[in-house]
RNA sequence: GGGAGAUUAGCUCAGUCCGGCAGAGCGCUACCUCGACAAGGUAGAUGUCACAAGUUCAAAUCUUGUAUCUCCCA
């Protein structure tokens, strides 16, 4: 039996513990498969809106899935997140006096393992709150041994394949976290900042020089015009003194110097500036690193002794002032400027060269850009397919090495002569290149990318390299649901990863959701403090109610502007579930079960026949990922059509001992097959209702199929529907109370059930009458051939009524003349298909009956 | 500077591919405790479909241009 009332809390424990309890979300044999795995949170995070919508979105699309009879798997786990990991644990030893460099580098990890084995789950636990039907059994983490083992074996291929290369490049480099950081993780801001003019000198005299990074003069390797520019024409390949360093340089034409900025000259630092490296290749300029790693000035021979060993913004300062002793100073105005922010450090980057491992990515992303455009890949929506080809046609080697701890260790070892050698281990490395024992051999101390290990995650969770059932199974994955911002840094890695490791695609079809935003459409932010915790929603509202809001609203790539409004309305929803379930067990309970292809009730048939519409609408919906139109319209399905007409005219038929186990039957059929389209968004309350049926686990049963039957005559409930809301205006309009049973007069005898439901369902008492009804005040509710006539004198304000009616009658003018016009033009009969034109003529009679009904009423009413 | 998207009821959004009298939910207004449900019921009001021009018998929908906003890349 039911609850008298809906309590979400109490019954969502209940049951996730038992399908967990019962391994219902591991998946069973079928010839067909689907299968998804988790965009791995962060192991560091807690559960934010934006996962508990993805993770909505997914849930509902793997239960539809696995209802509709698919071998299915939802394979959770979380990423090790190497930079804010490494930050996080750093930042509570430091709380206690402790530096990672005290710990030395074993013992620092061993405390970065302790904390993930602490807190690790705590996101995996979060979303077993929300219902979240992943297969736990399967739940992997990119450090783990086999994640590691599949991340060792990518790199050895790679750097085998000559796609992995060492070298010395220009690189973002993080001053707070000391390493490389890549091009992804970079925030400009426009800024404002300042352009200082500096006189260098040329022979005798001296030119000016425009800036917004004085102290990177002391790098200085040439000073550039463009070609075009007649002004400096005839300086070209003189050379010019560097200040402070006194270092002599040449003057060089390069066409990427643009003449209106500053005075057309500028400096060209090619180890510290992304353009001026670009053209220090170019002309083979000498590279001279005047910063070292922690962003402070190299302490070296060439620079001025006060300045050694400042911070680089000291530096600045301290360099503008001796310019300004010597005179060199020419100006300083304001200017805009581009600053260029670590995203995990929020410190302000220092483009640097420096030696890093880098990914080869011209050729792989060649196939990538391929398969998308063969539609082997779907984005949708579709046009996101235009940002991955942007970045793809445009992409830039990969630095894959960043200097931290935590993460996978590059497999490169070196000799005393700073030789490397990559495998897949120190014994692998000596054996591959018949190293001796006696040989010392260290391996580098860098780790990769976190999301090196990211792009194999398709294949690498599911076992790879080791050839298992479940990669045979499930590779390639059926769809990948991820926000766009993560296009670039993993969508795409993961496309090329996958067909370079694999040779086939990560996944079919790429479902792109918004941004949970504000009501207000903000981002969700801490600082604006406008973030909501979905795990307090749930506590409050129930984990369906927060699922169901968010479900409603997400349709594919369009943002979410979240209002917890959305989830008290769907507890409402959940509410009224809940108590059509009880209105159920109240007619149905004790039932005998009848067979239902051989419903003869036009209800009946036509609430089965609506059933049928929604249930192939929804699944049309479904099929295009348009999840919140497809819940959206089983919402309006159920409330405005199976809760509310059908079970007003199923009171009607119980009555009648003939039509009661019939209505039964449908009724019970029809609201328990409705819950198993709801269960995939809302699974605790529909298997809780599910279960007072003693019925089957809703996740053990099979998604709904059209009901067989003929539906020739249902039409005239739409006519019936028609004529109660007619009186039932009628009676609201003159303030009549809706209970207040009223007199109306019929022609001719209509069908018996058609009588029967206008009476109870809109309190009237009906009878025949020939003629005699001309006599008085007459109005008539009229559908179709349906007509049913009033005394309205006995009832209303005849004043008023005239007033509607002319209004009414006003607004059928207006429709007609439309009408009309187009029938009346030769242009439209002439070029309108057939069908249309039926349409208007049928629409053209129909106007005018309503008109001369409503005329004819006016005439008896003005009697 | 380059690119993408948006603009429809008070709010949040469908509808645009494929032209045929403008839709949903929420909110709002009035009335109603009628035996599933007041977390409810019944009824009602609400629009220059951003703007302008064009194509068409017919434009929210197609074409061109304009404006405003959002995002991405430099």
């Amino acid at each position: 039996m039911q609850n008298e009332k809906y309590d979400p809390i109490s019954i969502e424990k209940k049951w996730q513990k038992n399908w967990e309890q019962g391994n219902k979300f591991q998946p069973t044999d079928s010839d067909e498969n689907f299968s998804i795995v988790i965009p791995p949170p962060n192991v560091t995070g807690s559960l934010h809106m934006g996962h508990a919508l993805e993770h909505s979105i997914i849930d509902v699309i793997t239960r539809i899935k696995r209802l509709q009879g698919f071998q299915t798997l939802w394979l959770p786990g979380t990423d090790h997140a190497g930079i804010i990991t490494q930050l996080l644990v750093e930042k509570e030893l430091e709380e206690n006096g402790i530096s990672k460099h005290d710990l030395g580098r074993e013992n620092f990890l061993a405390k970065v393992w302790e904390w993930k084995e602490k807190s690790g789950d705590n996101i995996t636990n979060q979303m077993k709150t929300l219902g979240m039907s992943c297969d736990w059994s399967r739940e992997r983490f990119t450090m783990d041994e086999g994640l590691s083992q599949a991340v060792i074996n990518v790199f050895v291929s790679l750097y085998e394949n000559d796609l992995i290369y060492k070298g010395t490049r220009m690189v973002n480099w993080d001053t707070k976290l000391k390493s490389a950081v890549s091009d992804l993780e970079v925030t400009s801001s426009s800024e404002l900042g300042k352009l200082w003019t500096i006189n260098y000198k040329v022979g005798d005299t001296f030119i000016e020089i425009a800036t917004t990074r004085p102290e990177t003069l002391l790098g200085d390797t040439a000073v550039a015009v463009n070609p075009s520019d007649v002004r400096y024409k005839d300086l070209i390949g003189k050379t010019v003194i560097i200040p402070l360093v006194n270092r002599e340089v040449e003057i060089i034409a390069d066409s990427y110097v643009d003449v209106e900025f500053g005075s057309g000259c500028v400096k060209i630092t090619p180890a510290h500036d992304f353009n001026d490296y670009e053209i220090g290749k170019r002309h083979n300029l000498e590279m001279i690193r005047c910063l070292d790693f922690d962003g402070k000035i190299v302490d070296l021979d060439f620079i001025p002794q006060e300045l050694r060993g400042l911070d680089r913004f000291e530096a600045r300062e301290k360099i503008i002032e001796m310019l300004k002793k010597q005179n060199l100073l020419k100006g300083v105005e304001d200017h805009q400027i581009q600053i260029p922010k670590g995203d995990r450090s929020k410190t302000i980057l220092e483009p640097m060269v420096s030696e890093q491992w880098f990914l080869k990515t011209d050729e792989v992303a060649k196939k990538a850009i391929q398969v998308v455009e063969d539609d082997e890949i779907k984005f949708i929506p579709k046009n996101w397919e235009k940002t991955y080809f942007e970045w793809m046609y445009n992409i830039q080697d990969w630095c894959i090495s960043r200097q931290q701890w935590w993460g996978h260790r590059i497999p490169a070892w070196y000799d005393d002569e700073k030789n490397y050698y990559v495998g897949t281990s120190e014994a692998n490395v000596r054996e591959k290149y018949g190293l001796k024992d006696d040989v010392q051999l260290t391996q580098d101390e860098d780790v990769l990318d976190t999301w090196f290990s990211s792009a194999l995650w398709p294949f690498s969770t599911l076992g790879w390299p080791e050839d298992t059932e479940d990669l045979n199974n499930y590779y390639p994955t059926s769809l990948l649901v991820t926000g766009f911002d993560i296009i670039f840094f993993w969508v795409a890695r993961m496309i090329m990863m996958g067909l370079y490791t694999m040779e086939n695609i990560p996944f079919k079809d790429i479902l792109i959701h918004g941004l949970v935003r504000d009501s207000q459409g903000r981002k969700m932010s801490k600082s604006l403090g406008n973030t909501m915790d979905p795990l307090e929603l749930s506590q409050k509202h129930g984990a369906d109610a927060l699922r169901f809001s968010l479900i409603e609203k997400a349709n594919p790539g369009q943002d979410v502007p979240f209002d917890e409004e959305w989830t008290v309305s769907a507890k409402k929803f959940g509410n009224k579930v809940w108590n059509a379930a009880k209105f159920v067990h109240l007619y149905t309970d004790e039932s005998t079960p009848s067979d239902i292809s051989t419903v003869s009730l036009i209800e009946n048939k036509w609430i089965i026949s609506r059933f049928n519409d929604t249930l192939e609408e929804f699944n049309e919906l479904f099929e295009k990922y348009k999840i919140s139109d497809a819940y959206k319209l089983l919402y309006n399905f159920l409330w405005s059509e199976l809760f509310d007409w059908y079970f007003e005219f199923s009171k009607n038929l119980f009555i009648d001992e003939d039509k009661k186990i019939e209505t039964q039957t449908v009724l019970k059929s029809i609201f328990l097959e409705s819950l198993k389209l709801l269960n995939p968004a809302m699974p605790h309350i529909t298997e809780e209702i599910c279960s007072s049926f003693n019925e089957n686990y809703i996740i053990d049963s099979s998604w709904p199929t059209r009901y067989q039957q003929e539906s020739d005559d249902i039409f005239e409930i739409e006519n019936l529907r028609e004529i109660i809301t007619k009186i039932r205006n009628f009676k609201s309009t003159y303030n009549l109370k809706n209970s207040l049973i009223i007199d109306l007069y019929s022609a001719e005898p209509y069908p018996d059930w058609f009588i029967n439901q206008v009476e109870k369902t809109a309190n009237v008492n009906i009878s025949i009458a020939e003629n005699n009804i001309k006599e008085g005040v007459v109005l008539s509710f009229q559908s179709n051939e349906f007509e049913f006539s009033i005394l309205a004198n006995k009832y209303i304000d005849v004043e008023n009524e005239i007033k509607r009616l002319n209004k009414k009658r006003e607004e059928l003018n207006k429709s007609l003349e439309i009408s009309n016009q187009r029938l009346n033009n030769d242009k439209f009969i002439n070029n309108a298909k057939q069908e249309l034109i039926d349409q208007e003529k049928q629409n053209v009679q129909n106007l005018n009956s309503q008109i001369d009904s409503i005329n004819s009423t006016l005439n008896s009413l003005d009697n």
